[in-house]
DNA sequence: TACTAAGTTTAGGCTCGGTTAACTTTTTAG
DNA sequence: CTAAAAAGTTAACCGAGCCTAAACTTAGTA
């Protein structure tokens, strides 16, 4: 019946460890101690204690000086919380009016909170969503998660393409807001009419009806964490 | 802009104590130890190394081997948990499917994770509701509350007399299950019709159109838990 | 090959919130 | 009114998860 308490029961430092470790090994390569510390906010002792914690419990593998993979075990937990984040994520803006700024946060504290049944009943009232609002997709009940792998980012765009924004980090406030002001959101296509080098801004020109009034100018920084699928075009 | 982080930020055990001891208070007297440590699940010396800390804080007043009472500090904080539990659970039910026997522990984890904000969108998504889904009343966002005076436990309601269900504690799934098993909700309008002496159970007759097919004889221990608003009548 | 800088781990300590065991205070029953 | 029972508190301790300081790899370069 109400089998629904919340699962295994890990604690909520263990869920953060995991799924940042998982994020940081979707990067490519094994996750080192200083870039968990960083992710979570921790010094790299506290990793350490923690590492060898989770690798006792099987969630992961130490290769000592080398860094950390998440075991099988520890990559269920860790997208099943991915999975919850994203939920909450899409829930939050569709039903709740939230901007999608203002979401991380909120998701980031209730992913630990709330139980599977839940998650599921706010998947089903969203009819089953395949991304979330920042265009990452969202890994099904039992770990499955789309690979993109024809995503680039922007600055890797050439000039000259057209290509359509897919996907956006949710960690920065600031950017998603000012993305925003910007006209740009994911689902957005564009033309690629210019690039300064030595990391200069990037120019676009957004695809629609008034096409001419929307030309943007993009700096590095912003055009670095655009990912973004090429339409058509070719490197000049 | 986003100061919504968690406001004061009182621990997840602190914002337990407090609400506990506000709802043993509201039974009248100030809170035992004894009382503390059976709601929360703790051992007695738990409660009272916390009660101490509590009161170092200025959230409670302490007097050694007599009691507990929340100052206006630490009520204030317990209504704010009241309201996010009881806001909770009128939103899984009403906006999820959730069933009334099924909301108290979801809402019991997410009170302590939800921002102010998630919970005002979720007050106004509903239009502001005054009573949670077992019937007890809403706080409102500066603490203010319902007293209902005139409400009487079933056992007490005289036999003769028309009365209507008005509140029902959320904690027992099993006694909410049964309960609607027999048709009780709130707002169940009813006759009591007969009640045997030395506990025994009690009779009623629910009001509408089929009213002698709906007699239902009640428990003692049920029937404490029923609370009513007598509408007419008068005792035997 | 040896030295140094960067990164990691160990050592030792802190807080929070819990435990059990032993002691004190209050209540209750004879 | 006193003695036993019940309730509360104190003492001593534990584990999770964090910290800083110090010691220890590892890797890159002279």
């Amino acid at each position: 019946m109400s089998a629904d308490r919340k699962s295994p029961g890990y604690s909520r430092s263990t869920e953060d460890y995991l799924k940042a470790i998982y994020e940081l090994e979707s990067e490519g390569s094994p996750a080192q101690t200083s870039a968990i510390a960083e992710a979570l906010n921790v010094a790299p002792p506290s990793v350490s204690g923690m590492v060898k914690r989770l690798s006792e419990s099987g969630l992961l593998e130490h290769a000592p000086y080398r860094g950390v993979q998440l075991t099988r075990a520890g990559r269920r937990t860790a997208l099943k919380m991915v999975r919850r984040h994203r939920i909450l994520e899409t829930y939050l803006t569709t039903k709740l009016g939230y901007d999608w700024d203002s979401v991380h946060d909120e998701a980031e504290r209730m992913e630990h909170a709330v139980s599977d049944g839940l998650i599921e009943r706010m998947a089903m009232a969203l009819g089953y969503p395949r991304h979330d609002p920042h265009g990452a997709p969202i890994p099904t009940k039992d770990g499955e998660i789309d690979v993109q792998e024809d995503l680039v980012p922007l600055i890797d765009v050439p000039v000259g393409s057209m290509a359509e924004l897919r996907m956006v980090s949710d960690r920065d406030p600031e950017l998603l807001r000012f993305m925003a002001s910007l006209g740009l959101r994911v689902g957005v296509a564009f033309e690629v009419i210019g690039r300064q080098p030595f990391k200069g801004p990037t120019a676009i020109r957004l695809a629609g009806p008034h096409a001419k009034e929307k030309d943007q100018v993009i700096g590095h920084e912003l055009a670095e964490n655009l990912s973004c699928v090429v339409l058509e075009g070719e490197v000049g």
